[in-house]
DNA sequence: TTAATCACG
DNA sequence: ACGTACGTGATTAAC
């Protein structure tokens, strides 16, 4: 038989230090086990092994330790994060019906050299740790995992390519380390030899023994021999402790560790549980009794067909699940009761944009923004749409990336429903079934989480405005970003002329690594910041250098130029479509904070901090006949911030309609107002903004440019004089790490596992989202709700105008001729009295041909 | 796929 | 001692 041993510790190692981190909703780790599971997954798959082993250490003082000292003593403890994983992933092995081999007093890796010696045909072990190629034999190899790119690469040695890559056999393995040592595993090796050394000895004498059997025939540099000499003892000490036992008291009869079958239904449990739910699906567990008694659900049978009959069955009761599915351009529909599904191809659109209209039936969906686009194309208004599983999924926990009917369900731990005379029925087809199921559990917690009012008037009513402001789509000039393009093009060409020329050579000037090299190896400019990979190159760091060396103010100006042209022009360019408009995509469950977020492209990052890049919004016009509305909120976020803390100065400041900035600035620095000269102004700014963020005095002092010390002292003076502020983000914080969560006005949450983590820096930065997520988040909230309103408003007063799209904190509604005067009053009215807040809101409306001039 | 960069609020 | 402000998406290079 072929058995797999696998290093539990090692590879549970290397998947937690490999996948960035990955939690639960409340706060468990899952990324080791996560990874874990991916790899011994892809090891069972490609090596198909009769029986496999999992080892693990157990931590208590080894024999080798006891005689030879605390060697590893020294070795860091592993981070809470990992250690509270390892009981879990010994559950889930069990489940799987995989053995768990564990043995007092021994580590992970003696174990597998035990079952290296097994009598069984082959042995694989499976290890992150180049340690156990030593245990290489006729029947065993070793499979060297590595995690990369979240991808993981096995590649298998035996003693050919171990020979290729070392020049060793596997037992010289050993005593390579107790020549070179390994700093790692705390094994001392003689001081001074490297690996280099330590290999070319070994391929002269053969051995650790060889070497010191003759020192003064040996063929080595004086040094070397007088380092051999002082490190015998070191040597052979390190042999021992470098050696893998292999006589573990533990079971080596191969059959002992046979695949069985475990328990399936606690395995889906478990790892629904964990919310691995690709997980589940790939190991297609078969739904079992035990896990509907669990949950006290009876398992739910549907009967399947196409014929017409049931589709009179379905609409009898009133409610209906309604899926659409797109592939390949082809439009499908999934329709389903609590027993009855149907499911219907292009023949069948008619009727179901009858039923989707159909204001006495109710629909449930997983997308109801697909749904209203649909309605909305064929020039219809769909009606009760009262259930969408991706806004439900999206509220209950926005950390989430899978929203789908059956991640769900497996959250819910809801059995998979039955469909009579379907052996593997198709996914949209189980899912068209959970819904009602789904539906009714996400309500409940909905309901008891307090987000009622949130789904049902906000973020559903909104996917009726974003469906209909994707597909109204922005109109653009084409022939005018095109020619601002081919000017960009010559202006681009000339600079990089220029910058080759006094760099001396041709280079990629869009490669940030070979522009390092240029002018700081080359050139030898003076390299401030490093990243990962090498030197920053970054906008901070090249204005530093642009007053002294004029290159860098050539670079400067052709990465503006580059990118306007890449992502602005000929990006935008290629997604207009036939109407000569550019449709967006919508995303409503991307953000953690409750904002939408603009695709394919992204019309939320428009230039317009710069002249040149806000020249861009001359080419978005409105439609010939209409003009744009450009309505944005004053300040949103500070007035947020001064309602939501309650700070009676902030209040004042806004209650009066003061320029919040220069009140700050007189507050910070002590000055009256008409003293504020604009550059303390900006700081006062940069330090408004920075306590939105939750700054830091390191950070603050960089945006503006003055010392730490000053930074400092300007967050303190701004907490003293904003007191209700400093009150309202230490409860923030105090109420995030009671309840797990931020929220806001609106009870939207964010779970912030983050406020747990045992490494601080991650701890600061939970803190710094549970002070930011709530005004974020409630401006996001007021923003949408005051869109609901527009755009329902507009079609109450029967206008033509209708929203294009959403920056945030602004809105631009394409204006019909003659109706700007009641445009401009929606647009304003509905923005400002969305809430009724401490502080009032302020929005401005402007008009203009373009988003150029509409933007004052 | 990730890293670096830069566009926006 | 260490790293440093919240939230997005697109492009390019490089592995």
């Amino acid at each position: 038989m072929i058995l797999l041993a696998i290093d539990g510790n090692s590879l549970m190692n290397r998947a937690f230090f490999g996948i960035k981190t990955l939690t639960t909703r409340d706060g468990r780790y899952t990324n080791a086990i996560y990874g874990f599971l991916n790899i011994l997954l892809h090891l069972r798959e490609r090596y198909q092994p009769d029986g496999i082993a999992v080892a693990f250490d157990v931590r208590v003082p080894t024999f080798r330790h006891q005689m030879y000292g605390e060697y590893k003593a020294g070795r860091r403890g592993m981070p809470p994060e990992l250690a509270e994983q390892f009981p879990v992933i010994k559950q889930i092995l069990s489940a799987m019906g995989i053995a768990v081999v564990e043995a007092p007093g021994y580590e992970a890796d003696d174990i597998l050299g035990t079952l290296s010696v097994a009598s069984c045909e082959h042995c694989y072990i499976a290890t992150g740790d180049r340690d156990s190629l030593q245990l290489i034999s006729e029947k065993a190899s070793v499979l060297l995992t590595a995690t990369r790119f979240g991808q993981t690469e096995t590649v298998e040695y035996d003693s050919e390519k171990l020979r290729e890559e070392y020049g060793m056999t596997p037992r010289q393995m050993i005593d390579l380390k107790a020549l070179m040592g390994d700093t790692s595993d705390h094994i001392p090796g003689v001081p001074g030899i490297g690996k280099k050394t330590a290999t070319d000895l070994l391929l002269q004498c053969g051995s650790l023994d060889g070497v010191y059997r003759d020192l003064t025939s040996l063929k080595a540099t004086p040094s070397v021999k007088k380092k051999l000499i002082e490190g015998k003892d070191s040597a052979y000490l390190s042999y021992r402790l470098g050696t893998i036992v292999k006589d573990v008291p533990i079971d080596t009869d191969p059959q002992h560790y046979l695949v069985g079958t475990g328990d399936p239904a606690k395995l889906r449990a478990m790892l629904g549980d964990l919310e691995m739910f690709k997980l589940i699906a790939r190991l297609q567990l078969p739904e079992v009794p035990s896990s509907a008694q669990a949950t006290g659900e009876v398992r739910p049978s549907f009967r399947y067909g196409e014929e017409a009959q049931r589709w009179d069955e379905i609409l009898k009761e009133g409610s209906v699940a309604l899926l659409l599915r797109e592939k390949d351009g082809e439009r499908r529909f999934l329709l389903g009761s609590r027993t009855e599904l149907l499911s219907l191809g292009a023949d069948g659109q008619d009727a179901v944009l009858s039923l989707l209209c159909d204001e006495k039936i109710k629909k449930y969906t997983d997308s109801s923004k697909a749904l209203h686009r649909f309605a909305m194309e064929k020039g219809r208004d769909a009606q009760s749409i009262v259930f969408d599983c991706e806004l439900a999924g999206y509220l209950l926990n926005p950390n989430a990336s899978d929203y789908s009917v059956s991640a769900a369900a497996a959250v819910l731990h809801l059995p998979t429903p039955q469909i009579e005379g379907l052996e593997a029925p198709e996914p949209a087809l189980l899912d068209c079934a959970l819904l009602p199921l789904v539906a009714q559990k996400q309500l409940a917690q909905l309901e008891s989480n307090n987000q009622k009012e949130l789904y049902e008037n906000i973020e559903l009513p909104l996917a009726r405005v974003l469906a209909s402001m994707e597909l109204l789509g922005f109109r653009v000039d084409r022939e005018g970003i095109e020619a601002f393009g081919d000017t960009l093009a010559a202006q681009i060409d000339t600079l990089a002329a220029e910058i080759y020329e006094e760099a001396g050579e041709v280079f990629n000037l869009n490669s940030p690594k070979q522009l390092g090299v240029i002018l700081f190896e080359k050139l030898g400019l003076p390299a401030k910041k490093k990243t990962k990979t090498g030197y920053s190159t970054n906008a901070e760091v090249l204005e530093g250098l642009a007053a002294e060396f004029p290159i860098v103010e050539k670079i400067l100006s052709y990465r503006t130029l580059a990118k306007l042209k890449s992502t602005y022009c000929d990006g935008l360019v290629k997604v207009i479509a036939p109407d000569g408009r550019i449709h967006s995509t919508f995303h409503q469950t991307e953000t953690r904070t409750g904002r939408i977020s603009s695709a394919e492209p992204n019309l939320q990052n428009i230039p317009v901090r710069s002249e040149l890049g806000r020249q861009m919004r001359r080419f978005f016009l409105a439609a010939d006949g209409y003009r744009l509305a450009d309505a944005d909120y004053s300040q949103i976020e500070l007035r947020v911030l001064a309602a939501l803390s309650g700070d009676e100065a902030m209040i004042g400041a806004f209650r009066q309609d003061e320029d919040i900035h220069t009140v700050t600035a007189s507050q910070v620095f002590s000055l009256p107002p008409e003293m504020i000269t604009p550059a303390l102004r900006s700081r006062a700014k940069a330090v408004n903004f920075g306590i939105v963020y939750g700054i830091g005095a390191f950070s603050l002092a960089k945006d503006i440019g003055v010392s730490r010390f000053e930074a400092d002292q300007y967050i303190k003076s701004y907490l003293s004089h904003y007191a209700g502020v400093e009150r309202y983000m230490n409860d923030c914080i105090e109420k995030a790490k009671q309840t797990g969560y931020a929220e806001t006005l609106f009870h939207r949450r964010r779970y912030l596992p983050e406020l747990t983590a045992s490494n601080a820096m991650q701890r600061a930065f939970g803190e710094r989202v549970a002070r930011n997520m709530p005004i974020q988040g409630t401006a996001a909230d007021i923003i949408k709700i005051a869109m609901v309103r527009v755009y329902e408003k507009l079609r109450q007063e029967n206008l033509q105008s209708r929203l294009v799209l959403q920056v945030h904190d602004e809105l631009i509604v394409e204006t019909a001729a003659g109706e700007e005067e009641k445009v401009a009053r929606i647009l304003s009215g509905e923005m400002e009295h969305a809430v009724s807040l401490q502080v009032a809101l302020k929005a401005d409306v402007h008009f203009g041909k373009s988003w150029y001039e509409a933007k004052e």
